[in-house]
RNA sequence: GCGGUCGUGGCGAAGUGGUUAACGCACCGGAUUGUGGCUCCGGCAUCCGUGGGUUCGAUCCCCACCGAUCGCCCCA
């Protein structure tokens, strides 16, 4: 029996990869434009730093964190989100301090929940994320949304919708939380299983879910909006002036509720519309994070960031048909005839490559035709043909094989011709 | 975590309770001792996800497990 990968993880093979890199190439151009600089953290955390910062109450940390112990005896977590992690690195190395302020990061790093796995749901995936930490300004919020949405549109993304929604401050938050745990007691029988437990830990949660969603109770219940205290107010009103003045599209959701503690004034979504797309539509979740730092044992510091699936990136790309340019060709294939020439062409791949020339050569011991078809099918622009009479004359011949032109050159100038022939835009 | 569908060579895809498991693509070889993309010929699955059961006999029937996929939950 063979080895699998483990469930909910996947091999990505060259051939992807190659779109991988394209995809995070465009996107770390976006954040060059943007001024954000890369940050890596670990792996795995210390439990605690996801059980503070997540929140003990939501799934990520109730049901889908792959925790550990390991040899020393202390209780790791395989990194389930970006924020905390990276808050937690803001938080030790004391960036706080550091003169540039506020401090703009980004980051491409796996993240690792155990769910039911589903295509655009793995166990392991790939996150995207930005963090901006040490302003409250709502233009940093818009600057945020921004930078989400045109590393989908530089890929070429259409079929987008934003969604965004205040959760106010803490004041405001705590306010509607009471709120809709008083409006919702009554009825609380009637609900489902999951919203009578939701009622308590999580009230906002109530109101999208899709079990209840018909409940008359459902149609009058309070709204986030009523709640908002008037600097709350402001503030959402300041992100929202910002994003139309930047001509970016949103929708307000009252209901929209992301699921980690954390969050508090602005929380956004970015979900494909495009057809055929399945049922998994979130690209890109993010909000802003005002108490994380302290909770982390650091100093009050606001903060707001989005993380964004790779994976889910890629399918969006492919339901609208977006082709990512892969270039698949290869310089130059070496095809040889005869032992002789068979061992010098190892010298002289390396010569060439020496040169800066990319260049191949057969190891499968193929006869000639063999090599020919196997430069066919990595798209050679060119083949040298070495053979024992060459070797003899110290020449070498050099086709072109889209024209099937061919010349013969000495050995000594073959790298410099070769260069030639490359750089004249072939 | 819950419900549905599916699992045959590198890929795609037929098929049947009973000796040699179609076909297409790809790959390898030959026709053409040293030059490709066309054509023709030949080769290429001790095996039908894994394990167990039913049966004289199972890739085809049953069960379990594993995996994929769709929907729910949740989210990226």
């Amino acid at each position: 029996m063979i080895i699998k990968a483990p469930r909910g993880t996947a091999d990505i093979l060259p051939i992807e990869a190659k779109r991988w890199q394209y995809v995070e190439d465009q996107i770390k151009k976006v954040c060059e434009r943007y001024h954000y600089d890369e940050i890596r953290t670990p792996v795995f955390e210390h439990t605690e730093v996801f059980q503070r910062g997540v929140g003990d109450s939501t799934d990520i940390v109730q049901k889908e964190m792959y925790t550990f112990e390991d040899r020393g005896g202390r209780s790791l977590t395989l990194r389930p989100e970006g924020t905390a992690a990276v808050t937690r690195a803001f938080v030790q190395n004391k960036l706080y301090g550091d003169p540039s302020q506020p401090v703009k990061l980004y980051y491409f790093m796996p993240m690792f929940r155990y769910e039911r796995p589903q295509q655009g749901r793995m166990r392991q995936l790939n996150q995207f994320g930005v963090e901006v930490l040490g302003s409250a300004d709502p233009a940093v919020d818009a600057e945020v949304i921004d930078l989400a949405m045109t590393c989908y549109q530089e890929l070429g993304l259409r079929s987008l919708k934003l969604v965004i929604n205040t959760l106010g401050d803490k004041e405001s938050r705590a306010a509607y939380r009471q709120a809709l745990i008083d409006y919702f007691a009554p009825v609380k029988e009637e609900l489902c299983q999951d919203c009578q437990s939701r009622l308590n830990q999580n009230p906002m949660r109530v109101l999208d879910c899709k079990t209840d969603r018909n409940h008359p109770a459902m149609e009058n219940a309070p709204s986030i909006l009523d709640y908002l205290n008037e600097e709350s107010k402001q503030y959402f009103e300041q992100v929202k002036t910002y994003l139309t003045m930047m001509g970016i599209a949103y929708e307000v959701d009252p209901n929209l509720v992301r699921g980690l503690d954390y969050y508090n004034h602005t929380a956004f979504e970015i979900m494909s519309e495009a057809e055929g797309f399945g049922a998994i539509t979130t690209l890109a979740g993010g909000g802003r994070y005002n108490g994380l730092v302290e909770e982390l044992g650091g100093p009050s510091t606001p903060g707001i960031g989005f993380g964004m699936g790779i994976e889910r990136l890629l399918m969006a790309l492919e339901a609208e048909k977006k082709d990512i340019p892969v270039d698949e060709s290869l310089d130059c294939f070496v095809v040889t005839m005869g032992d002789e020439a068979a061992k010098q062409a190892v010298l002289l791949v390396h010569e060439l490559r020496t040169h800066g020339i990319q260049v191949d050569k057969d190891y499968q011991g193929r006869k000639v035709k063999a090599q020919f078809k196997a430069a066919d099918r990595y798209k050679a622009k060119y083949v040298l043909v070495l053979g024992d009479e060459e070797l003899e004359m110290q020449v070498i011949n050099l086709k072109d094989m889209d024209t099937g032109d061919q010349i013969q050159v000495p050995l000594t100038e073959l790298a410099v011709i070769m260069q030639e022939k490359l750089q004249g835009g072939k």
